[in-house]
DNA sequence: GATATCACG
DNA sequence: ACGTACGTGATATCA
């Protein structure tokens, strides 16, 4: 069967620019063009024709006046004029539908929606299946066994389909009732009236009764109440709206189906289109498509080294150098070359050429050679693992670039290069393929590949190096991030033991629980089914075991802790299915995943991603060794896992205790806080003291003031505040209110913090790194309150991560200094682990405490918690 | 590939 | 009237 796809232009134009408001943002090109609505549509309308299609139409409003203003004139009156942002993103989507040969139609007085209701019909009586497109649920009434109709949910991506059946499960009358329901229960975005005191509920049941707005008007007088009377009173505008809420199918229009027939786009005017708008990632998928940038672009001169004597001719000061792995995981991978770029040239060496020539290895330990690199923490990994060292490194193009902006560090090399001016890279997708398809490359390509890296570093160091310096940033990364990536790396490189014989022993007892739990859970329902998926559990339990659902409907059954927990009474199964949840989820993640992780060694070696939050913190991958499971008892006991190297040696954690909270206290000057912390108070239950005005302290009170504390940290919301104590937004409102009466340079500095944003559109930790958060001026609420929250909270979270960051430095310094076999192992953003060797228990101890608390001088002193164990259950 | 869920600070 | 605590990563399911 044929298919047509019809698009309600406006509906999905305003979805892009609102829709995409809490995701990406009011997002500019580097010319000052917003560019949300415009990226969010291109993606919708490539998503959708990614399918087959026959033929497409996308109908757009003509303007304001329409055939329905003669009808009513107030309709749609009182709507917020168009926000310029949006209204100069509505020409280019335009020009992105001329250059994908999609067409266009709209026609004066007529709605898109009357557009679409009469190209629908006329599709139809030409045999098409018709796939309607839009967010706006009044074009529902346009289903019939050959239309559906797919509404947008979230984003843009994720639609609703609509077909009757679907329909009438929904909303429970048929689509020939849908426009008598919106008749009377009305409209208030459209100003459509309805019949007062008459909404969906009570629609739906007058519809059910007696079928339509007419046989309810017909026996008006049967029906009782006040809603009866409103009936009589009001039914000739219940009649009124029912015909502006009608679309037409009749539009005169001068096209048909035959002129919205598929065309093939113009690719080279798209890419124009793509490369003005700066949509990377679109650009990306439309040149690999095309394979045209790894043919076209010119190829760059490079030598690879033959013969280790070459190296004496060209090992200078001042050289890039780029290590290329074939997936990101250089723990698992081996290093495919090294780029090398300097005055001589452009150079690749093979891994083998390392061993064969003494000079290259001196050149690379050569603290006095000057190199520059991108990814600093990925070679001295590589390099090590074959018994190598790399010094002189004082410039890291992935390091520099997410210091200038943390959003860059998730970029690869080419979208970071480009960001600079520097576009003669390719994209890794290019050279390796994607997905399933991904594979090496010929060694031409990829050789040509790493020297264009290589160049890239060398052409962009000075100019990024510059930048650092406007930015008052170059400390950042010479004095923090350059030095840590070297203890990163060794941590990465030493890698934590695993007790493989306690991993198999918790294993089976384990599968023996989830055993027994299935099979009780299966002997409450009455039937097998996978306890796993959310939809089936959904199902089991709010439709055939017919435990009421205790929130509102909305389509699809949640099934988090949440609502286990408000249904825990209703019946045992539920208590089974939470004991479930918690057991499989130990067993899949942190039993099986964390086995597939281990190495020949009978080490986990995680890498830490050094350039990949927004707010400075480091994070855990492959395996995330910062969320290993602590919280309930049951997941603490994983952690017995974790063992020395040497049996004789032990762990030793050291923690800061409440990092964040003395942060705030030093950057806002809290003078109470500043007392409690100085006087080594218990600041939870100081807290509370204050701020319910009394000495006597209750564990409960103790709670939620600390909840109030770690709301302060996040930005608060009475909200927020009130879901985490389960109290109500007023009571929480009125805790936050006596709080900043306690501690009233809290909500001052709060303030400033979000002025200057305002006013920079940036906010800075202590060591100057910096988070710009330009959404803190949108137009809409609820991004610019998010951007609020982010600006209270980076500063915060940002500078505790600065300062331990400087404490692992400094740590790690000593410890070498000291000539100590005890190392660190790993950083969970306010705790250091250690591997204790025996008889430098106290040594390290001492180390550790004093540069950990002294790594910066804060007005309030910085506090830390430490301890020993045999493995990491037992520390803590 | 997106979504739901849940582990950590 | 509307929806919201900050920052992460791994897994299973399902389209």
């Amino acid at each position: 069967m044929k298919r047509m796809i019809l698009v309600d232009g406006n509906s999905l134009m305003y979805r892009a620019y609102y829709g995409m408001a809490s995701v990406g943002g009011l997002t500019t090109n580097s010319k000052g063009l917003y560019t949300n609505a415009i990226f969010s549509f291109v993606r919708m309308m490539n998503h959708l024709i990614n399918s087959p299609y026959d033929a497409i139409l996308v109908a757009f409003d003509a303007g304001k006046k329409t055939i329905r203003h003669d009808w009513m004139p107030s309709y749609k009156e009182g709507r917020p004029p168009m926000p310029e942002e949006f209204r100069v993103q509505i020409a280019y989507i335009k020009e992105f539908l001329t250059i994908m040969r999609i067409k266009q139609y709209e026609q004066s007085l007529y709605e898109a929606d009357d557009i679409i209701g009469t190209m629908a019909h006329l599709a139809e009586t030409n045999g098409f299946h018709v796939d309607i497109y839009s967010s706006d649920k009044d074009l529902l009434q346009l289903i019939t066994p050959s239309t559906t109709v797919h509404l947008t949910k979230k984003g843009m991506t994720d639609l609703e389909d609509y077909t009757p059946e679907k329909f009438s499960d929904r909303y429970g009358i048929q689509v020939n009732q849908f426009i008598d329901l919106k008749a009377m229960m009305g409209d208030k975005s459209d100003h459509l009236p309805g019949i007062n005191g008459i909404g969906e509920k009570k629609a739906v049941k007058l519809l059910q009764t007696y079928g339509s707005l007419e046989e309810i008007i017909a026996h008006k007088e049967e029906i009782p109440g006040v809603d009866g009377k409103r009936i009589q009173e009001e039914y000739e505008t219940a009649l009124l709206c029912q015909k502006m809420a009608t679309i037409l199918k009749d539009v005169p229009m001068t096209i048909g189906p035959e002129d919205c027939v598929r065309k093939e786009y113009h690719r080279e005017k798209l890419i124009a289109f793509y490369q003005e708008l700066e949509f990377r990632s679109l650009l990306r998928e439309v040149s690999y498509q095309s394979e045209e940038l790894a043919t076209k672009t010119v190829q760059s001169e490079y030598e690879v080294i033959q013969d280790p004597l070459r190296f004496k001719e060209i090992l200078v000061d001042d050289s890039s150098l780029v290590f290329e792995t074939f997936d990101y995981n250089y723990h698992r991978n081996p290093l495919l070359a090294i780029g090398m770029k300097n005055s001589m040239g452009t150079f690749i060496i093979e891994p083998e050429m390392i061993y064969q020539s003494i000079d290259f290895q001196l050149f690379l330990s050569d603290p006095e050679n000057h190199k520059s690199v991108y990814d600093y923490k990925r070679g001295l990994v590589l390099l090590k693992k074959s018994g190598f060292d790399l010094k002189g490194v004082d410039f890291d193009l992935l390091l520099a670039s997410y210091i200038l902006n943390p959003t860059l560090g998730k970029e690869e090399f080419k979208t970071v290069s480009n960001h600079f001016g520097y576009e003669d890279v390719y994209y890794d997708e290019q050279v390796y393929g994607k997905g399933t398809k991904r594979t090496l490359p010929t060694k031409e390509l990829l050789y040509q590949h790493i020297a264009k890296k290589a160049n890239g570093v060398y052409a962009l160091k000075d100019k990024v190096l510059e930048e650092l310096k406007k930015t008052e940033q170059l400390s950042l990364l010479k004095e923090i991030e350059l030095p840590l990536s070297v203890v990163l790396a060794q941590m990465e490189f030493d890698g934590m033991k695993v007790d493989e014989e306690e991993l198999k022993r918790q294993e089976q007892l384990l599968e023996a629980d989830i055993r027994s739990l299935t099979e009780q859970i299966y002997a409450y329902s009455g039937e097998s089914f996978n306890i796993a998926s959310p939809k089936q559990l959904g199902f089991i339990l709010f439709e055939k075991m017919g435990i009421p659902y205790p929130k509102r409907k909305s389509g699809t059954y949640s099934t988090d802790i949440e609502i286990l927990q408000m249904i825990q009474n209703a019946h045992p199964i539920i208590s089974l299915i939470v004991e479930y949840r918690a057991k499989t989820k130990l067993y899949n993640t942190y039993i099986l995943g964390l086995k597939e992780q281990i190495h020949e060694d009978h080490k986990v070696h995680t890498i830490f991603q050094q350039a990949l939050t927004t707010t400075g913190r480091l994070s855990s991958v492959e395996p995330n060794l910062q969320n290993i499971p602590i919280r309930t008892e049951e997941g603490h006991l994983i952690r017995k896992m974790f063992i020395p190297e040497y049996p004789e040696n032990q762990f030793y954690s050291a923690d800061y205790s409440q990092i964040e909270l003395r942060v705030l206290a030093d950057m806002a000057q809290v003078t109470k806080l500043k007392e409690a912390f100085i006087h080594q108070e218990d600041i939870h239950t100081k807290t509370a003291k204050e701020v319910f005005k009394k000495e006597e302290i209750t564990s409960e009170d103790r709670r939620r003031a600390k909840a109030v504390n770690f709301g302060i940290v996040y930005g608060i919301s009475a909200f927020g505040l009130a879901t985490d104590l389960g109290i109500s937004q007023a009571e929480a409102q009125n805790f936050i209110q006596r709080y900043y009466e306690v501690y009233p340079e809290i909500p001052i500095f709060m303030k400033e913090v979000v002025r200057s944003c305002k006013e920079k559109e940036y906010v800075k930790t202590i060591k100057n790194r910096i988070r710009y958060i330009p959404e803190i001026n949108s137009k809409i609420y609820m991004q610019r309150e998010f951007a609020k929250r982010m600006a209270m909270n980076a500063p915060i979270q940002g500078s505790a991560a600065d300062i331990i960051k400087i404490a692992m430095i400094k740590v790690s310094d000593e410890l070498r200094r000291r000539n100590m076999k005890s190392h660190m192992l790993i950083q969970v953003h306010d705790e250091l682990v250690f591997e204790v060797f025996k008889g430098e228990e106290k040594e390290l101890q001492e180390v550790v405490r004093k540069n950990m608390e002294h790594a910066v001088e804060l007005s309030v002193p910085l506090l830390v918690d430490d301890s020993f164990g045999k493995n990491w259950y037992e520390v803590k």
